[in-house]
DNA sequence: ACGATCACGC
DNA sequence: TCCGAACGTGATCGTT
């Protein structure tokens, strides 16, 4: 094997190049090696040259090596693996890159093997570089029209607020800067208590909640950041980011940044489009399928519970789950002692922010914070959790010295690694997080072994069965694809299926499917 | 250019 | 005494 380079953009005649270049990388028999894959895709496939024989990608070798390094410039990457005197300049820059590439494959190879991440390489983050790419190419279709109608719409709003802000606070002065904000408060003689780690007063959404209680203005800082937000970032901003050939929206999905193996969206982030507010639901309908077609959106349910149950085995919440109860009543029962159909309702709202604070190793404090509990109370609460569910108690205390004894590593499901070092650190704050990272990750990294096991499964599903529907995007837990009308009940059958069968635990997944004219009706 | 702060999602 | 819930992206401010 060897590595070789060719100088695309310096060639005069280009399309006798594409000619050379197609069958060399057509030809199945000869193996790949990449520096990022769905790169090499973006820039071949408008060529009209296929990639077959995808072999390797370093890119993706170093990210499942080490999650966290942050820097994986090719050079940088040959610095850390490679003895330097293979780092010698060749002729040029391309020869280079192709030299170091093909050498960065063979020492990340057996180090795959041995950190035992060639699976999760192998059967999952290699395989699904395609699917991403096609994602990225297919894009989303977003109704600009409607954009802009609610751009006036926040426009007014906001000019409405900042006067009446203004007349609050006895004089102007930039709403949207906290540090003229803390100031503003500081002449009105508010109670604030909180600063930030510099020292300012600080006028995070917490402390103006408090505030709230008491006084006029920050209720209406409240309402002017969320508008000036959902405007600045999605309302103002989209239109520009249509593509002018597709009249979609493409967005980047990142396979190499998130420490747990999740996916990130950027330029732009199409995996944080509002939901909870009426304003940010408005959003949301301004995404939508493109003619004679219709959106379908699959949801896993609570699969990061799900998994909780399943990596601790808790007898209680694996029950639960096999019997498809609703897990947030179950705790209110259990654990609030819920008994008749209001106290269940009102227990259910805040057993839901225990079952999913607990995956983050919530503390009395959080909790307090999140629920409206007094302190003493959220801390009765979390030792009742930890009282009925004691697989997961037993987890979470176990777990930090497992993952010491491991190395400062632990997995998801599918061998998937992370490092904390921090979790053998002295200073003990540092190690407290990273005994929290490390407690998460079974849950949240396995779930996305999953969600891309899916994204895998489905794929294939559909070609198999000759369906139109295009994936256009993974949001964590959520898959969501543009349907045919007439395909569309077949579809949502496959799809689901697919996604409930992508891998067996010892619970089931649940996936509920919705559709609609809209990202936000298709939401089930 | 960069860190700090804030707010959106899962 | 301090912190206080995991993983992300990005806008804005204010300083360098």
């Amino acid at each position: 094997h060897s590595a070789d380079y060719f100088d695309f953009a310096g060639c005069a005649d280009k399309e006798a190049a594409v000619k050379l270049l197609q069958e060399a990388f057509d030809n199945g028999l000869i193996e790949k090696v990449t520096y990022d894959a769905k790169r090499a895709l973006h820039l071949l496939t408008p060529l009209g040259i296929k990639l077959e024989a995808l072999h390797d990608d370093v890119l993706l070798q170093a990210y499942l090596l080490d999650g966290e390094r942050g820097n994986y410039d090719l050079l940088e990457l040959g610095c850390s693996y490679l003895n330097s005197s293979l780092m010698a300049d060749r002729e040029n820059a391309l020869a280079q890159a192709a030299d170091i590439t093909l050498q960065l494959c063979d020492q990340l190879n057996p180090r795959m093997s041995e950190m035992q991440v060639d699976k999760v390489y192998r059967d999952i983050e290699l395989p699904i570089v395609p699917v991403l790419y096609d994602i990225e190419r297919a894009g989303f279709l977003v109704d600009t029209k409607v954009l802009a109608e609610l751009s006036v719409v926040m426009d007014a709003e906001i000019t409405r607020l900042t006067q009446a802000i203004y007349q609050l606070a006895g004089r102007e002065f930039n709403v949207g800067s906290p540090a003229q904000l803390g100031d503003i408060f500081e002449e009105l003689n508010f109670e604030v208590s909180k600063r930030t780690t510099t020292g300012k007063i600080s006028t995070s959404r917490d402390v103006l909640d408090e505030l709230a209680e008491k006084y006029e203005l920050p209720r209406l800082i409240i309402e002017h950041r969320e508008l000036a937000k959902l405007k600045g970032t999605y309302v103002d901003a989209f239109p520009s980011l249509v593509n002018a050939q597709t009249g979609r929206i493409h967005t980047t999905l990142n396979q190499t940044i998130a420490a747990t193996g999740r996916l990130s969206s950027t330029d732009p982030n199409l995996q944080n489009i509002p939901i909870r507010t009426e304003m940010g639901r408005r959003i949301r309908r301004a995404f939508i399928p493109a003619d004679g077609c219709v959106l379908l959106s699959a949801d896993y349910s609570q699969i990061e519970l799900r998994l909780l149950a399943h990596v601790t085995q808790d007898p209680v919440m694996l029950e639960s789950f096999k019997h498809n109860e609703d897990i947030h009543e179950r705790t209110a029962r259990a654990v609030f002692k819920a008994r008749t159909p209001e106290e269940l309702k009102e227990k259910r709202r805040v057993a839901k922010i225990v079952n999913f604070g607990i995956a983050y190793v919530i503390g009395p404090f959080g909790l307090a914070q999140r629920t409206g509990l007094s302190r003493h109370e959220a801390k009765k609460v979390i030792e009742d959790y930890y009282a009925t569910y004691k697989g997961v108690k037993k987890f979470m205390d176990e777990l930090p010295q497992q993952a010491r004894d491991a190395g400062d590593i632990v997995r998801s499901i599918y061998g998937r690694m992370r490092r904390l070092p921090d979790l053998s650190n002295r200073n003990g704050q540092l190690r407290a997080r990273a005994e929290r990272e490390a407690v998460n990750m079974p849950m949240q990294g396995s779930a996305s072994d999953i969600v891309k096991l899916a994204m895998l499964h489905v794929d294939a599903a559909l070609k198999r069965e000759k369906l139109h529907a295009k994936m256009i995007l993974q949001v964590h837990d959520e898959l969501v694809f543009e349907v045919p009308r007439d395909e569309v009940e077949r579809t949502g059958t496959v799809v689901k299926e697919a996604m409930e069968q992508a891998i067996k635990i010892d619970v089931p997944l649940l996936v509920e499917i919705g559709l609609g004219d809209n990202w936000m009706s298709a939401k089930p």
